[in-house]
DNA sequence: CGTGGCCCCTGTGGGC
DNA sequence: TGCCCACAGGGGCCAC
């Protein structure tokens, strides 16, 4: 479900919690958490003491790259850093009320300070919840990330790219290559820098490869503005719909008229995702 | 090595 | 109404 720009809306709905504290954490599935602070021959094995999940620590910065959303913790001297990827269909919500919405395939519920609460839900369990010791530790597991999305450039995206023979639309996806874009934000943003989604990446040429970062970042920005697509599950922290899919304009639309040239949409498999171009727009 | 294919999991919508 | 299949916003791991 989320990708960069509904993963970027959740991280600005939980910015208001810095400086608080975490006072309880309950894990409901352990098998949704991994512990990288101890050494252990299997981590997706869980926690093993569901405090160390933040329990005392005080929430001093939430960051994101690509798809990945951390909050890095400070308990007094010590730094804990708490990672939330989201997968298909995770939620991340922020609630007061005592009762928690919708409970069921709620894994992980934080407590502050001010009796709010942390919920991470999320049904299909393809996302997770990663403990590590410290913010080197993030900066390591990131350096595995391509450069972010959200701020691609022409030259970052050229070198990136640079010499391979796959399909852009799976370079596009690739989260090593580029960090943040999936299924939907791809397709939209090829079809903006009218690029055919099977184009060799290493033969765009300087020009398609600016077009291609512009269309990202515009796209990406625009989805943000909206605060991210909706198209089933995907909520905001306040469990608000987002209204980014209003601007799709072929992503899921086989079939239909380009809303440009007025040509059928066409459809394909690349990557094993379903994608959407005009074969008029996008050569 | 880069890459495509398969799998993880639950829920839903369409065809019959 | 119900059953079955295809498919869904992601990504780890494997064999080639």
């Amino acid at each position: 479900m989320p990708e960069l720009p509904e993963v970027e809306t959740v991280r600005r709905g939980l910015e208001p919690l810095i400086g608080h504290r975490i006072v309880a954490c309950d894990v409901r599935r352990r098998d949704v958490v991994r512990d990288r602070t101890i050494e252990s021959p299997n981590p997706r094995r869980g926690v093993i003491n569901p405090d160390s999940l933040g329990t005392g620590s005080v929430i001093s910065a939430l960051v994101r790259r690509g798809k990945q959303l951390a909050m890095i913790m400070k308990y007094h001297t010590h730094e804990r850093v708490v990672l939330l990827q989201l997968g298909m269909s995770g939620q991340v919500s922020l609630v007061s009320t005592p009762r928690i919405p919708d409970a069921k395939h709620v894994h992980v519920v934080w407590t502050l300070d001010d009796t709010r609460r942390i919920v991470f839900r999320d049904p299909r369990r393809f996302g997770g919840v990663t403990l590590l010791p410290d913010q080197q530790t993030l900066d390591r597991a990131w350096s595995q990330l391509g450069p972010d999305a959200l701020s691609i450039r022409a030259p970052l995206l050229g070198s990136a790219i640079e010499g391979s023979q796959r399909a852009i639309k799976a370079a596009l996806l690739d989260q090593g290559v580029l960090a943040g874009v999936g299924n939907i934000y791809a397709d939209e943003s090829l079809f903006r820098a009218g690029i055919d989604p099977r184009a060799i990446s290493g033969s765009l040429g300087p020009d398609r490869v600016r077009a291609l970062a512009d269309s990202i970042r515009a796209v990406l920005r625009a989805a943000v503005r909206a605060r991210g697509s909706t198209l089933r599950d995907y909520r905001d922290t306040n469990n608000t719909p987002g209204s980014a899919q209003l601007l799709h304009q072929v992503y899921n639309r086989a079939g239909q008229a380009c809303p440009r040239c007025g040509h059928p949409i066409e459809s394909t498999r690349i990557a094993q995702r379903s994608t959407c171009w005009c074969p008029c727009c996008q050569h």
